[in-house]
DNA sequence: CGGACAAGCTGA
DNA sequence: CAGCTTGTCCGG
């Protein structure tokens, strides 16, 4: 009889497998993981064999042979931790095997080389964190050198090391090149990395990317926010990181200088440096107190902050947008969007212009009818332009789209947070508005917070290289700071964590956001649930989802979907996201 | 998802 | 009743 297999199309809004039967030839490159192309009703798709020979076979129905064996796909462990991440973020699978497939087609494999052991020997720490099994945290200050642990990694024989972003990626792949070992780096090497025999590197997807005889996972940085997906489902790499690591019995290392409170619940062990390591590893922190200035003069520099630019020193000034008032202009007459009394401005929600006083109308100007309305950055703009007066010599400005040219060159740099993940090397750091950081609505703001602090201390690096962070706020002894100034991130961690058991939040819940104009009618079905709590409407029409803990989230989303079919409809339709990531 | 098809609505 | 929209079902 001829080989059936089951397989997945790679078909976004359909999560059904379809079996055909594999053409003699074929048979041999017919296994699990692998893409194919399939005649699918009217068409014909890509798709994984998810099975092969399944016993289940549907009675009564003539099979279709698989029309193509386009590449080597993810190995079976790969396949299998895909389906459970589907069920753990409610999402589909297919969106996850896809991260899992190389991006340019594999037909055959390279040969496999021998592994190889990196000739410099890892530190004691390093070591230790990948001696045995669980999951280890490692704190380590925002200036030390990480790439011990990719070293570390690498000794135990192929391993997995997932960083927040490609540069990182890139970076620790050179270093454990010249520690003398091999690394594959993903997206590029994945033929490489799974023909096997190296360790494989890359950003977030990378703990989906093959490793044959996985040795151990490395986690870099892993409280870092794009370590999470942002589109459905919203998988965590720390998360999927420490579940495959679990299921092949090896270790799993995090490193972070702030750990997420997260994975601090939940670790095996939590290693560290010396105090006073950890603590030459922070930069100095200065803050200006804005509740000592007159409230009439204060604008948004202090005279720290004028000490600061003065000082001589590459300077950096982040000045978020987040909680302030976005301001639109037309984009073909340049006028901003007004009330028609002009007294006010207008905002963009769902779609409309609303101002505060009620009144609305589509998105259109209302001097020239245009209809490209763009968002000012006005709060950059201003701060530039004021800083600039104040310095008395050019400054530039830095936000996501507006990256100007001499961004890089300038002495003193305003922008959003955009600076911080553009720019790699500064003497000083200045927060203008911390406070917004600190007050953001998030009942992960503080942890957030703390996050951007061990960016701009890895920027300017250790206190013994003359790093240094300006913080201007209102609130000096916020915890988040303290944390800082001492450089004691573990009190930080605790603190932070009974907050969370007071509060019921994530790690001792599990939440999920539902969104969308069905998200009333989706949510109804969990209302008489004992295990799950409905939180909402929002402002935004967004409800949440509480449960005790993420499996029983997970189980109760099912029983969602099959009471709420999703509708094609627009009315009908609902989008759920499980860790939402800005809560 | 996207095609096929059925049922409902509109206008001449 | 043709022509169009909207909803539902199905794919091996």
């Amino acid at each position: 009889m001829a080989q059936v297999v089951r397989v997945l199309p790679d078909v976004s809004g359909l999560d059904k497998t379809f079996d055909y039967s594999v053409p003699a030839d074929w048979a041999d490159r017919a296994v699990l993981g692998a893409l194919v192309r399939i005649d699918l009703g009217p068409r014909r798709v890509a798709g994984w064999i998810v099975e092969c020979d399944p016993a289940d076979l549907p009675p009564q129905v003539e099979l279709k042979d698989v029309s193509k064996i386009s590449s080597v796909g993810p190995s079976g462990d790969v396949i299998s931790l895909g389906r459970w991440a589907s069920h753990r973020w409610s999402g589909r699978w297919s969106r996850l095997l896809k991260t899992a497939s190389p991006d340019t087609m594999v037909p055959v494999l390279p040969t496999q080389r021998r592994t190889v052991t990196p000739k410099t020997t890892p530190t004691e720490l390093a070591q230790s964190a990948f001696a045995e099994p669980g999951v280890t945290v490692v704190r380590m200050p925002p200036s030390a050198d990480l790439s011990q642990f990719v070293v570390g990694a690498a000794h135990l024989g192929d391993a997995l090391v997932v960083t927040p972003s490609i540069r990182m990626a890139q970076d620790a792949a050179g270093a454990l090149r010249r520690a003398g070992g091999v690394a594959r780096l993903l997206p590029r090497d994945w033929a490489l990395a799974a023909a096997g025999g190296g360790t494989v590197i890359g950003a977030r997807s990378a703990v989906w990317g093959p490793c044959n005889d996985l040795a151990a996972i490395l986690v870099i940085d892993e409280h870092d926010e794009s370590l999470q997906e942002e589109r459905n489902p919203t998988w965590h790499a720390r998360h999927v990181a420490i579940e495959r690591a679990h299921r092949a019995g090896v270790p799993c290392v995090l490193v972070s200088p702030t750990p997420s409170v997260d994975v601090v619940a939940n670790a095996d062990r939590i290693l560290a440096p010396s105090r006073t390591q950890e603590r030459s590893g922070w930069p100095v922190t200065m803050l200006a107190d804005r509740r000592n200035e007159d409230p009439a003069r204060a604008g948004l520099f202090s005279p720290q902050l004028v000490n600061a630019i003065g000082g001589g020193g590459k300077v950096l000034c982040v000045l978020n947008r987040k909680g302030r008032a976005k301001m639109l202009a037309c984009g073909s007459c340049g006028e901003l969007i007004r009330t028609t009394d002009g007294e006010h401005l207008m905002a963009e929600t769902d779609g409309q212009l609303v101002a505060p006083t009620g009144e609305s109308r589509p998105l259109i100007c209302a001097v020239c009818t245009g209809t490209k309305l763009k968002r000012l950055r006005l709060g950059v703009a201003r701060a530039r332009e004021e800083l600039e007066a104040l310095a008395r010599e050019p400054v530039a400005e830095l936000t996501g789209d507006t990256a100007s040219s001499d961004a890089y060159d300038a002495r003193i740099v305003v922008g959003t947070e955009a600076v911080l993940h553009q720019i790699d090397t500064a003497d000083t750091v200045v927060f203008l508005d911390f406070d917004s950081e600190l007050m953001a609505p998030r009942y992960r703001a503080a942890e957030q917070a703390l996050g951007l602090l061990a960016r701009a201390a890895r920027i300017v690096g250790g206190r013994s290289g003359g790093g240094r962070i300006l913080i201007q706020t209102r609130d000096p002894q916020h915890r988040v700071i303290a944390a800082v100034v001492k450089a004691d991130i573990e009190s930080f961690t605790s603190f932070e964590h009974r907050l969370r058991l007071a509060g019921n939040f994530p790690p001792v819940s599990a939440l999920a956001q539902v969104s969308g104009a069905g998200a009333a009618k989706a949510v109804e079905s969990m209302m008489s649930r004992l295990d799950v709590e409905v939180m909402g409407p929002n402002a935004a029409g967004h409800y949440l989802l509480r449960s005790p803990d993420s499996a029983t989230l997970a189980q109760a989303l099912i029983e969602l979907r099959l009471a709420t079919p999703s509708s094609s409809t627009k009315s009908g339709s609902y989008r759920i996201a499980v860790d939402p990531p800005r809560v």
